[in-house]
DNA sequence: TACTCACAG
DNA sequence: GGCTGTGAGTA
């Protein structure tokens, strides 16, 4: 007799609620270096040369090629190039000051001899997108081979396998299985004529499942044998697991690591227990032995990894030997912890300075530790997760950011950046993002920042780069006339810190919005007298009529007198900026945006466009040059 | 909403 | 260690 119920075994063939069975079968997965293994597939190297991916000088990806000469994440490029001299470094791409776009500068980097074949975080930023990008395409293969998918990090995924392998159980066509899964048919019979009580248990597993091989890593069993049913539906997992990383290799290139367990917690672990390119299966009969392995502690666990955790050790007196049963013993039920963590708390006056919450409720927290110490913490995946806000950031180093043209350079980067950020959401959704508000944010000493945030006044019905760039420009401005004054600010430039994020997102199917715009009008009009830029046109005059306080040189609107105002400030400011600025003679160091910025009319450098990826975007008739033309 | 903190990769 | 990102809590 199985210890499992029909009901347990029923429940993983639903997507919302197969994770709290006790036969779910779930995996987490992780890309191998991810920003290493990027840079290697797009430069064309094979997996075994030592590539690093590189950010100024230090290393912040290391190939598992290369770390077979010890070089880690710690190494500086040169301390590496010792251990290694083959070692290929590779810089992320990067935008440039004044540039809406980014690109690879291959052969470029920081640790270049030739200082004209230097990248400084003076004058670029670090461009994340490849990897967004690669992180899409794998996400959707994933999304083929799985109906719930969490998207954990940029790198890692949460899959739930439940409806393929309850369907593989049930499988009414045989002819492609293996001889012994034949076996299947006798759970599958008595499913299909529905011979079962959902509370009774499930019947033995056939003696000729029970010596299959899984495919991968079986924790602490090499010879593993199958004892129940969640050992055959892991089984199955740890076959279809293999065909997704299988076909990523093949299709993409990347090597992955892979855990399959009960919980999410257990994959996390499992798939970080042996890399790269494993498979790690947790089967619920080795959990306690899993946590036990004496590789993990209370710290190894999501969220308890910082200042909580250590805070746990000391309260609860763990030993440091990193062993997770030493919990499960001394308390054997959630309130026997409850009681001691509250005495232990109130006996060595304990006060947690931040994470005050976690200690208020005491019960909710020995829950938790009570049911990680046993494998048992169960939480949900997160098939979506919608974006709350996007921030485009720089830590500005030495003089990378000394003037209002400066901020405004930048402003550019980060709007770009935000711009195709928000794009690519939008065509992974199917959706139109629109976000309302826009902040701007600086820092001009390690403790003394400012902020402020707008409304973004847009023209279009979708997000544009310059749209963004006026509100931008228009907040920078006001935090320019406010702070950077003797009695404000004495020292406000150069800036420690700038950053625009935008937030207040509104999320809309692309019909709807449609509609919304134009009402029934849409359908009722001919195509060719109501084409798209002709109805973008009526947005922009419709919009204008109704707003009071518009600024003819911007083509942006004011919400009031007072901001209307602030912002007639901003265009005296640039005029002030350009004439402390403008007069360089030597643009050759200049990026595009700030050459057409300081000399509108001077013919521009159109080279260097051989080794870029990304086409920059358009830049019509929108130049921000025109804030400074007469 | 503004701001800080914690946590993660 | 530098950098990017998110969510919770607070006032």
């Amino acid at each position: 007799m199985s210890k499992y119920t029909w009901r347990d075994l029923i429940k993983i063939n639903s997507a919302t609620d197969a994770y709290s069975s006790p036969l779910a079968c779930l995996a987490h997965i992780d890309m191998n270096a991810f920003f290493a293994q990027v840079e290697q597939i797009r430069c064309g190297y094979s997996k075994d040369e030592p590539v690093v991916c590189v950010q100024w000088s230090s290393i912040i990806a290391v190939s598992y090629a290369a770390r077979k000469f010890n070089i880690s994440r710690m190494d500086t490029i040169e301390s590496a190039m010792e251990k290694c001299p083959s070692l290929v470094p590779i810089h992320t791409a990067v935008f440039k000051k004044g540039e809406n776009f980014w690109q690879y500068h291959d052969g470029f980097g920081s640790w270049s001899k030739d200082p004209k074949k230097q990248l400084s975080p003076e004058f670029y930023k670090v461009s994340l997108d490849p990897y967004r990008r690669e992180s899409r395409k794998i996400l959707k293969i994933f999304k083929e081979f799985c109906d719930v998918v969490e998207k954990a990090s940029v790198d890692e995924v949460f899959l739930d396998l439940g409806r393929i392998c309850f369907q593989r159980l049930m499988e009414l066509d045989s002819s492609e299985r293996e001889p012994a899964v034949m076996n299947f048919n006798e759970l599958k019979d008595l499913f299909v004529r529905g011979k079962y009580d959902l509370d009774s248990k499930l019947p033995s597993i056939p003696e000729e499942l029970k010596s299959l091989k899984f495919h991968g890593f079986v924790f602490q069993e090499e010879n593993a044998s199958l004892t129940d049913w969640d050992d055959v539906i892991f089984w199955l997992a740890s076959k279809y697991v293999l065909e997704i990383r299988t076909c990523i290799q093949d299709t993409l290139g990347y090597s992955t690591s892979c855990g399959v367990a009960r919980t999410k917690m257990l994959c996390k672990l499992g798939s970080n227990f042996k890399k790269p390119d494993a498979q790690v299966i947790i089967l619920n009969k080795n959990i306690n032995a899993f946590l036990d392995c004496g590789k993990f502690d209370i710290t190894s666990f999501w969220t308890l990894g910082g200042l909580l955790g250590k805070q746990l050790v000391d309260i609860l007196n763990l030993p440091s030997n990193r062993s997770i049963n030493y919990i499960r013993e001394n308390w054997q039920t959630p309130q026997e912890l409850t009681t001691f963590i509250t005495a232990e708390i109130k006996h060595t006056n304990f006060i947690p300075e931040h994470n005050k919450s976690d200690f208020e409720r005491v019960d909710i927290l020995a829950q938790k530790l009570y049911d990680i110490s046993r494998g048992q913490f169960v939480t949900p995946l997160n098939p979506k997760p919608v974006v709350k806000t996007m921030m485009s950031n720089k830590n500005m180093r030495g003089k990378a950011c000394s003037s209002l043209i400066d901020c405004i350079s930048w402003l550019e980067v980060f709007c770009g950046e935000l711009d195709s950020r928000v794009k690519e959401l939008e065509r992974e959704y199917n959706k139109v993002i629109m976000p309302k508000t826009v902040t701007v944010s600086l820092r001009t000493d390690k403790y003394v920042s400012f902020r402020k945030s707008g409304p973004l006044v847009h023209r279009s019905r979708s997000l544009n780069s310059e749209d963004l760039l006026k509100t931008g420009i228009k907040l920078i401005t006001e935090l320019n006339t406010k702070y950077n004054n003797k009695q404000a600010c004495p020292n406000y430039y150069p800036l420690k810190n700038l950053n625009l994020s935008i937030s207040n997102f509104e999320i809309m199917d692309i019909q709807k919005t449609i509609i919304d715009m134009f009402g029934n009008q849409t359908q009722l009009s001919k195509p060719d007298a109501d084409s798209p830029k002709d109805s973008d046109k009526k947005i922009d005059d419709a919009y204008s009529k109704e707003n009071a306080f518009y600024c003819d040189i911007c083509e942006i609107n004011s919400a009031s007198l007072k901001e209307f105002n602030e912002h007639k400030d901003f265009h005296i400011a640039t005029k002030l900026s350009e004439s402390l600025n403008g007069t360089a003679e030597d643009s050759a160091n200049l990026s595009l945006g700030e050459q057409r910025l300081l000399f509108p009319k001077k013919r521009r450098d159109k080279s260097n466009a051989k080794s870029q990826i990304k086409k920059p975007a358009s830049k019509g008739n929108n130049n921000i040059f025109k804030y400074f033309s007469k």
